[in-house]
DNA sequence: CACACACCCTGTAGCCACTACAGGGTCAAG
DNA sequence: CTTGACCCTGTAGTGGCTACAGGGTGTGTG
């Protein structure tokens, strides 16, 4: 299977391919005499189950601890639960965020009072609040 | 005003004002004689501008937009809304896939059986369900 | 006066997970 | 024989910072 053909059986780009391999995540494949390199049934698993890692937003270096955990299956997989755990967490942290910004920009949204200079916009008014101390519709400087 | 001192005043670090400076979005201050920068109010306003915008999630470069508004208020600033509502779009559709990818992630920690060994993890079992063809509990591995 | 320590300066490199070239080689079809 | 699709390596760019390295300045203490 050369390259081009493994990107499209895992719907991932050439590229990606290649840095996974950069990184030390997919082994190396062996070569065909004219240097394209060449890869089995385990590479396209192997890629598979990242992609599926990353589609869950599990980062590179986790997805590596769980290739060791594939890789040695004798192993105590008590890290794997904490792994999916943390990575629960952070995303759940991430929604409660994301949400008080959508809250924040709706209230910034209806701050407009449909005028046509930016002089009396009262959305730049609005994030101007804070530059004057004022209270602003957000109630909140420190959503990240 | 030095640079630690407006840090502090914007709850922002050094290295973030110098960076802001660098890319031209805060103007570059007057400078001591000992060469120090020497920022005044004005350079307050416009860096709590900016924080206040991340906050939102805002990038930089459509912060810089909103700066130019500010800086002219003349302008039309039906810009001023659009800019607001794609980013309203985009926190909406963020959120979207944030919460497919709790829920995929609650699936995949209810596969764990307790089990101590990474041979039987269930969890690891099904995060490998999709190289091998198999329907997994995400039943869609193109969130993101 | 000597020294420590906090702060300031510039410039560069690193982070993450890719993505996008530049500049070249290989191969099959028409 | 040329076109075009694919492959190769290596490097640089993305965003929004963050973290040095290697120096200078200013203030307080012994």
């Amino acid at each position: 299977m050369k390259i081009g053909e493994l990107a499209k059986a895992a719907h991932v780009e050439v590229e990606t391919i290649r840095y996974y391999e950069r990184i030390g995540l997919l082994p190396a494949p062996s070569r065909s005499p004219n240097g394209y390199r060449a890869y089995a049934g385990g590479h396209l698993e192997r890629l598979a189950f990242i992609r599926h890692c990353r589609a869950l937003d599990i980062a590179l270096v986790d997805v590596a601890q769980l290739l060791r955990f594939v890789d040695d299956p004798t192993t105590d997989c008590a890290e794997v639960d904490a792994l999916i755990d943390s990575q629960l967490t952070r995303v759940r942290a991430r929604l409660d965020t994301l949400q008080m910004l959508e809250r924040q920009l709706v209230a910034l949204r209806n701050q407009c009072g449909a005028p046509d200079r930016a002089a009396q916009c009262g959305i730049l008014h609005e994030l101007e609040a804070p530059t004057r101390g004022d209270v602003c519709v957000c109630h909140d400087e420190h959503a990240q």
